[in-house]
DNA sequence: GGGTGGTTAAGGAAAAGTGTTTAAATTTAC
DNA sequence: GTAAATTTAAACACTTTTCCTTAACCACCC
C-alpha cells in the first residue's frame, strides 16, 4: 500500500531544490541528466497539484449541481446564469461579478478560449454559496 | 493531463454514497457487481489518503531534520530524544509528552508493534515546533 | 435458516504512470 | 550576445493501477 502520490526520486528533486540546488547540479548528486531531473521535477508538481484537485472534489460532495455553462457559452454571460439559478434554490452566490468570472478561469484555464467556453463545465454550489467545477 | 487522483468511476461511487445508497443500490445503477463497487469505493478512499499524504509532504520541506527512532526503540523514550534534539536546535517542541506518542502512532501505525519501533522513523521539525515523519 | 450490507481474494486485460535518454527549444542572467 | 538554466517532445521498457468477474466470507437482524 503506497503512501502519498510522491515517488522516493520526485521527493529527493523536490528537497534537493528546496535547498536552492540547480537541475544540473542535482543531475550530478543522482547520477542522471538534467533533463530527467526536469522532467521528475515537473511530475512532482503536477502530482501535488493532483492532490490539491482531489481533496477540492471532495468539497462538490457536499454540494448540488447548480448549471451546467455549455460550450460555446460568452463567459461573461456566466454570472448572470450563476445568480439566477442560485436564486431559484434559495442560495446566495459569495462571489461578485468579477471574482467569479475570475475563479471560473482560475479553477479550469483549459476550458476556456478568451471569453468562449471550450467545453461543458458543470457548476457545484453548497450552502455557504462556495462554487466548484467538474 | 489528468486531474485529480481520483477516476470518473470512483467520483460516482462516492456520489451515490453520499446520497446514501448501498453498494448494492449502486451496483444495480453502474451495472456491475456488489463487490466491484466495494472495490472502487476502496481505491477512491485510498486515493484520498494519499492526496492528504502528499500535501503533507510539502510541510516536511520548511522542516529540517531533527532526529531517527532507530528500529528497535522503545516508543516511551522517544519523547526525551526528540526533546533533547529539539533543545540544540533552540526550538520548542508544540506536543507534550502523551500528545508527542499519539501523533507519532496515528501519522504511522504500521511502523510501530505495541510499544516498539519496527523501523527507522526519521523526524523533522519546522520552525513552528511541529513534527512530521519521514 | 434466510436476507441485507459490506469485505476480501484470485485472476485477467486494458490503461496509466515512471524513469530514462536524446535532441531541440526556450527563458533567464550577466 | 553568450552561457547557463530550464523546458519540452518523442520514444522505450517497466511497473502499477483500474475495472471487471466469480466466489467466498463476516456481521447483523428478523
Amino acid at each position: 500500500m503506497k503512501q502519498g502520490l510522491l515517488t522516493d526520486r520526485q521527493k529527493e528533486v523536490l528537497r534537493y531544490r528546496k535547498k536552492g540546488l540547480t537541475q544540473q547540479q542535482i543531475a550530478e548528486i543522482i547520477h542522471t541528466s538534467k533533463a530527467n531531473v526536469c522532467t521528475i521535477e515537473k511530475a512532482a508538481l503536477e502530482n501535488i497539484s493532483r492532490a490539491r484537485e482531489t481533496l477540492e472534489f471532495l468539497y462538490t460532495l457536499d454540494a448540488v449541481h447548480l448549471c451546467t455553462l455549455q460550450s460555446g457559452l460568452d463567459l461573461l454571460k456566466a454570472p448572470e446564469i450563476i445568480y439566477t439559478e442560485a436564486e431559484k434554490k434559495g442560495l446566495k452566490v459569495k462571489y461578485d461579478t468579477i471574482s467569479l468570472i475570475n475563479r471560473l478561469r482560475d479553477a479550469n484555464p483549459e476550458r476556456f478560449r478568451g471569453r468562449q467556453v471550450r467545453e461543458d463545465v458543470e457548476i457545484y454550489i453548497n450552502k455557504d454559496g462556495d462554487l466548484y467545477f467538474g
